[in-house]
DNA sequence: AAAGCTGACAACCGCGCGAAT
DNA sequence: TATTCGCGCGGTTGTCAGCTT
């Protein structure tokens, strides 16, 4: 059985908002604000889907949206985040304010892409693209945001007939983010939002409430080795002070 | 000037997740 | 515990403007 359609196709426009639309919408959510989408369209008086309402309001209509385009600090961030958070874009736009995720998206490929394909960057893995197969294959497969998934390795002697998952013993490849305040090896977990920067205090059991965060990479198991240049980021502590929180 | 091509970006679609029941 | 519902996300498609031939 599929799921039920979100709402009714057959009485709803569909391609680019007018004006007269974009000013309907505008005004109901200044009068009565965000919420229940599903609704808002009747209540609005638009022949829309609630949830193109809500795209067209996150994406283009919202008052704090930055138009125009991206800064070179901007394509540096949003390169540095997508290589730590991969196609994550709704946590790399919380990054970026004024920023959505469909703009970063669309940006993304259309030129952040090209711009590291003409270095010769996989834009996928953020290696080098004469870097063989194999090397990059016998080196982190994936890099785990829950300290509990495993972290599973390839090892280069092995044939292809015998590579197996396994825990590795040696490898601790951790990515963490965490807030600047956070002790060194106080022991404390964050909870997911947290760690990613996305603090929801309704949810939040770790008491990570600060606004900004840190990225900490940690190799081997040491805690604070710092000389590993992490594509272009200095493993350790890499302070985002200066990102303000969405 | 017209046709075809390409890039940019707005919008849609389907799925996963969490909350509510 | 299972089911339903709504929201949010990422991938994909559609459309249009600018460029090239």
């Amino acid at each position: 059985m599929g799921r039920s359609p979100c709402c009714e196709k057959a009485h709803t426009n569909k391609g680019a908002w007018t004006k007269e639309e974009d000013d309907r919408l505008i005004a109901y959510i200044r009068a009565h604000g965000e919420g229940c989408w599903r609704s808002l369209p009747k209540a609005a008086g638009l022949l829309r889907c609630g949830k193109s309402c809500r795209l067209r309001w996150i994406n283009y209509l919202r008052p704090d949206l930055k138009r125009g385009n991206f800064t070179d600090d901007e394509d540096d961030l949003i390169i540095k985040l997508h290589s730590l958070l991969g196609n994550k874009w709704s946590l790399i736009a919380g990054r970026l304010p004024g920023r959505t995720d469909n703009e970063i998206k669309n940006y993304w490929n259309t030129h952040i892409r090209r711009k590291l394909l003409s270095r010769g960057i996989d834009p996928a893995t953020h290696r080098a693209m004469n870097e063989p197969a194999c090397v990059a294959a016998a080196e982190t497969k994936t890099i785990s945001f829950s300290a509990k998934e495993e972290v599973v390795v390839r090892e280069r002697e092995r044939s292809p007939a015998v590579v197996k998952r396994e825990k590795c013993p040696d490898l601790n490849l951790e990515l963490r983010i965490s807030p600047p305040n956070q002790r060194e090896g106080g022991g404390g977990t964050l909870c997911f939002g947290c760690s990613t920067g996305i603090h929801k205090s309704k949810d939040c059991s770790c008491g990570g409430d600060d606004n900004n965060i840190n990225i900490n990479i940690n190799i081997n198991g040491s805690s604070s080795y710092s000389g590993y240049d992490f594509l272009g980021m200095k493993a350790g502590v890499l302070d985002y002070r200066s990102l303000e929180m969405k």
